[in-house]
RNA sequence: CGAGGCUGCCAGACGAUCGCAGGCGGAUGCGCCUGAGGAAAGUCCGAGCACCGCAGGGCAGGAUGCCGGUUAACUGCCGGUGGAGGCGACUCCAAGGAAAGUGCAACAGAGAUAUACCGCCCGGGGCUUCGGCCCCGAGCAAGGGUGGAAAGGUGAGGUAAGAGCUCACCAGCGGCCUGGCGACUCGUCCGCUCUGUAAACCCCAUCCGGUGCAAGAUUGAAAGGAAGGCGCAUGUGGCGGCCCGUCACGCCUUCGGGUAAUCGCUUGAGCUCCCUGGCAACUCGGAGCCUAGACAGAUGAUCGUCGAAUACAGAACUCGGCUUACAGGCAGGGCUCGCAUU
RNA sequence: GUGGGUGUAGCUCAGUUGGUUAGAGUGCCAGGUUGUGGCCCUGGAGGCCGAGAGUUCGAGUCUCUUCACCCACC
């Protein structure tokens, strides 16, 4: 009881190692990964054995909080899916559309880009 | 009661679940604590701090600009003076010098920094319908109209006509005296009547070295390179722009390090309370407190309750200000004006 | 973090030392020319100079504040 507790908590977290840095990380994804668009994100994908994820988020979305929001928005949906993804290096770049999305459906689209791209895994859904 | 003016404050809170960053403890993934703003913003000023051959002289350039105080410093703040607005409470003001010099003032107007078109008056001449008209010379600046501005205003005297030419009152400027630390001002006397513009050049007074935490320091594997000494002829380049001055490039010797990590990095002109001095800004002294420190960059998501949680908005070396943005709400006394009642 | 630049007609740009009424090209509209269209010729409309204050008699121009966009360096 207190164990499985305990291993779906641990599932959820997304502590800032699982997090892309480097400006030389983003290079390498931008020239080798493959990209995946969609209304207000573009996500690139690049396989790999490790899981990492990068937001970017430009300042022609907004102002710094706008930004925030939206990058905090992506972190939280990204935590909640990141279980049930493949490994690799992913970067999600938002559009500038992206200000007037409200955040249940940003999880949407989201949810539907990555199934899309074919990165979640099928054998976790029951 | 209505309208207004001033000063200050808050900027959702609480609970549950899942998460994030830092610190401490424990040793495995756990517990506890802490975790954005009044503007964190714009980067408009002023500093601290760090380095630059240690900061030098002159010119140029820039900033400030009523007075006094305050401060580490400031273009800030406080108090006053003067001016502008408002019935008033009160608010606002880049507010030195135009009598050092130069420039500019379109259009209009006769004339724009000194002038004479119409005009007024006198003398001479001519004409005459005896009202006056024309020409020449001398004087005047009152009246006309233009303009933002025509050089003091009104009245009286004076005169051929006039004029600060003289006088009375008023206005302005400068000077002496009174009060005040001072800006300035009361009153009297004397002299004068001078266009505006310095957010045009400028003059006067005061101040200013540059670069910025990606500063800089330490550690770190290879090439670049760095340090020290010697020499100084010129050239080239550097030291915020120029000149002076000064340094490097030349030779010898020694050592070695573009990316990364750690430090800088949060205890500081700090905050709260009491108190001394002061009208106030601020300050003397005492007590208590520790309050983000990341490095692709931390505060979020969902639900519930509180009437409704909705503004502007996110720390990046740190402070003091200024400016700008801002839903809604609260307090203060006391302040002003109007209406009504007593 | 620091420094710099631009904003004027639908578009691309001029606009001197403040001065009367802000220009040019292109585009638009109308007329002419042509059998019709284009080219060409003639005429016209279209601007409160990014916004707000201030200085001045007078501001696109000078000063301050502010907004948007762009660029450079570390």
């Amino acid at each position: 009881m207190e164990g499985k507790d305990r291993a779906a908590r641990g599932s959820e977290s997304f502590p800032r190692r699982c997090r892309l840095g480097g400006n030389r990380n983003y290079r390498y994804v931008y020239r080798r990964g493959k990209s995946h668009p969609s209304k207000n994100l573009v996500l690139i994908y690049l396989k790999g054995k490790e899981q990492r994820f990068g937001f970017s988020v430009s300042a022609k979305v907004g102002n710094a909080v706008a930004r925030n929001r939206i990058r905090r928005y992506l972190r939280e949906d990204v935590r909640r899916l990141r279980k049930r993804l493949k490994t690799g290096k992913y970067i999600f770049v938002a559009r500038p559309a992206i200000k007037m999305a409200a955040h249940e459906e940003l999880t949407r689209e989201l949810e539907n880009l990555l199934r899309r791209a074919k990165l979640v895994k099928e054998d976790d859904s029951q």
